[in-house]
DNA sequence: GTCTATATTGGGATAGAC
DNA sequence: GTCTATCCCAATATAGAC
């Protein structure tokens, strides 16, 4: 009771100082980039002193590394939990991984960290590729084992580019969330989903998909 | 003579000032990303004085407008021709159109252009949305027009989605040039880009071209 | 583990001579 | 239109008291 339930204008003592910053860091890293945002405005934001974002987390590269590795690691736990249960009962088709990789996102989708991972996307690569390939490396060559499986004529290569490009439509859409010239909320986070998916299943079966079906109307 | 002869270093007084301003602020916005690049910097690589900057771009942000502009207006130019060129003929299928939209880009990929637009897109939406909308919506629009006259079945607002996360696709292309875990140079720009294309043909026609394959077989 | 205070560096912008 | 010099402010980071 008593102190511990107060909200007053912001956080509170309750929440620990350290997801405060992260919180407020997380907030801003989205809203202005990593560049543009200072440590001072993430202090005052998270009503803590200059100093103990440096205490918490050495220096502001290590705070950009501990925002987005707090939110990623769930969603690829997550990812990873989803098709290690699918292939547990059978051989996963295209339709089926996709909608785990993309699941998690939009669960995970309350306020602002799917812009979060949108903007590492966007950060030149002296900052974005490491922490992209450290984040990202291992689930993205699973999936390949996984899209191989459902798509055994595919090459390797060649769905590996397809994927890129998969994850590339869907960050897009995370970093703007309607098309060009219409409202953000034409249609709900859902639908657009929706929308991404079978965009997304479309490019990654391409022809391949129709071939099955020519064959199965051939026997 | 004397002096007017000399390329000490670098760039020359042979290419007017304006110019070597913008290409030193392409070069590091794009190994850098806006906000990271100092003013300072520009002005060095440029070998130009601090001042003559702030002369001839008024602020950092007029200079950022600038440099996309310079680069952008060339490549928007070349769309709009090769398609009202495609449509003076008859209706163009998808392909047609898809890769009037692709091939400046190819066209205009020496070095690093695309990076830049690439880079625009990462940007914070308070930096990116009006530059974008100013450079980008009328031509997002003019090809809307053009997708719905190759796919008559589709609605307006679909294909915008679909075009929207195409244009993601390519932008990610352009922001990693290969998928993760994959050499750089593992196919030449015009191979990926092909791939590409086909994705983004995929993703946009989905089942409505199969169906129409259909009533093909049909009758 | 949290504060104050400060060291140190670099940023954008401008004034005014040439 | 280009230079030098400078204003003024903000940045990251750290030292040291509590």
């Amino acid at each position: 009771m008593a102190t511990s339930a107060r909200t007053d204008g912001y956080q509170k003592t309750s929440v620990p100082t350290k997801n405060r910053i992260l919180d407020a860091a997380e907030t801003l890293f989205v809203e202005k980039g990593f560049a543009a945002t200072s440590l001072r405005a993430i202090a005052d934001l998270a009503s803590v002193n200059l100093a103990a974002t440096h205490y918490h987390f050495g220096s502001k590269e290590g705070l950009l590394a501990a925002t987005i590795h707090r939110r990623v690691e769930p969603i690829n736990k997550s990812r990873l939990e989803k098709l290690n249960c699918l292939e547990a009962e059978s051989t996963p088709d295209m339709k089926s991984v996709v909608r785990s990789y993309l699941e998690p996102v939009i669960e995970s989708m309350t306020g602002t960290l799917p812009s979060l991972i949108a903007r590492l996307y966007g950060e030149p690569e002296s900052v974005s590729r490491p922490l992209l390939e450290r984040e990202f490396g291992a689930v993205f060559d699973r999936y390949i084992v996984a899209l191989q499986r459902a798509l055994p004529k595919a090459e390797e290569s060649e769905l590996r580019w397809l994927f890129h490009f998969s994850i590339g439509a869907m960050i897009h859409m995370l970093n703007f969330p309607s098309p060009p010239s219409m409202p953000p909320d034409a249609l709900t986070r859902e639908e657009a989903f929706a929308r991404l998916e079978s965009f997304i299943l479309a490019g990654l079966t391409q022809g391949m998909e129709a071939e099955l079906d020519a064959k199965v109307e051939l026997s």
